[in-house]
DNA sequence: AATTCGGGGGG
DNA sequence: CCCCCAGAATT
């Protein structure tokens, strides 16, 4: 083979073989996954999009506990449209991007007045969805001929042509050129089900890739290496301070706003200043509530992507309204920083128990 | 084009 | 500890 009809080949694969070939394996290989329900190409509208939407940057592992609770909570758009944004985020509680929730609800509302859109650009048009959830919709439930491009597809396609830097538009272009469009949906399912399956980030089963013969990854010896790592910005340390008045069970919660945690409750917090003393921001937060600070329950520390969050948990006391933690929709911090007084109760409960003996 | 937004699983 | 995950909105 000449070094020029190489070249041809990795930039133009037998793209019908390559078609049947993955086709072949999705026939055989695919994932059974509860959104699937229906025919391909026309499955169920509502149960593919709250799907989509919970999969992003969310494991399909992860995803699946919360689809069924969620979808049994919710069971068409109107049940999401008519309840109250707390439901919706309580229902979505220790999923993360909680804005994800926000936009399902608000694009749920539009859907119930108009119906669902049947088109990529209906789609598009919606709160919380955009070029990936649209494409993955209309194909899977709309048999549209329109390409996903995910992380699954980057990282297959990245390998195919052997790209160590692919952009999205790279991507795109690869992805739309390769879909079949005798069966966009199950395509899509099949390179997805390919990259989460078989050709893997950390240790890629080559040795059962119906794509190995027209990889360059492959051939290379190296598909491991493919695509290169993304940059990632550093993590930054956040100190904080909360005060938790009440108890495990009823507490003063409060709502935050802005786009971190926006929509969640959780103890009244915060950040302690740079170069500030944390007692001093303890006061801060005390003379806000109009509380009494009280004594130090402990710290825990959460990693929320390019966040470090060291809270500083203290008891307070003030007239001010509680509320059923168990009902309310809080982050995992807020969770951590809850139990330390809880760990506190049930501990004191086992030394009571020990001296009743 | 770069940042920001959660949280957890796996090497 | 470091990587990534069925991305979208914002700047």
């Amino acid at each position: 083979m000449t070094a020029k009809s190489v070249a041809a080949f990795q930039d133009v694969p037998d793209v019908p073989a390559l078609r049947s070939a993955l086709l072949a394996w999705f026939d055989v290989s695919g994932r059974d996954l509860p959104w699937r329900r229906g025919q391909e190409g026309a499955r169920e509208p509502y149960r593919v999009w709250i799907a989509e939407i919970l999969l992003q940057q969310t494991q399909v592992v992860r995803g699946l506990v919360y689809y069924d609770r969620f979808l049994t909570t919710f069971p068409d758009v109107h049940a999401l449209a008519a309840a109250p944004e707390s439901d919706v985020l309580k229902a979505w509680e220790g999923c993360g991007y909680y804005a994800r929730a926000r936009n399902l609800r608000r694009a749920a509302q539009i859907v119930a007045q108009n119906g669902f859109p049947d088109t990529h650009a209906g789609w598009l048009a919606l709160p919380g969805v955009g070029p990936y959830t649209a494409a993955a919709v209309s194909s899977l439930a709309f048999g549209e001929a329109r390409a996903v491009n995910d992380g699954n597809v980057r990282r297959v396609l990245s390998r195919l042509y052997g790209e160590r830097q692919p952009t999205e538009a790279w991507v795109q272009v690869r992805a739309d050129a390769l879909l079949d469009s005798r069966r966009p949906g199950a395509w899509n399912e099949a390179i997805m089900d390919l990259g989460a399956t078989v050709c893997t980030p950390r240790s890629p089963r080559c040795g059962v890739c119906p794509l190995a013969p027209f990889c360059a990854a492959y051939a290379s010896g190296q598909a491991e290496t493919y695509p290169a790592p993304k940059v990632r910005p550093a993590v930054q340390d956040v100190p904080a301070v909360a005060v938790l008045i009440g108890d495990a069970h009823d507490a003063v919660l409060e709502l935050r706003t802005g786009s971190l945690l926006g929509g969640l409750l959780g103890l009244p917090s915060e950040p302690v200043g740079a170069g500030e003393a944390v007692p001093d921001a303890l006061n801060r937060l005390c003379a806000r509530l109009e509380a009494r600070p009280g004594l130090l329950l402990g710290q825990v520390t959460h990693t929320m992507t390019h966040r470090r969050v060291t809270l500083h948990v203290y008891r307070a006391d003030a007239a001010l309204p509680r509320q059923p933690v168990a009902q309310a929709a809080l982050s995992r911090l807020d969770h951590r920083a809850l139990d330390l007084l809880r760990d506190r109760q049930e501990s004191l409960f086992a030394w009571d128990a020990l001296f009743a003996e």
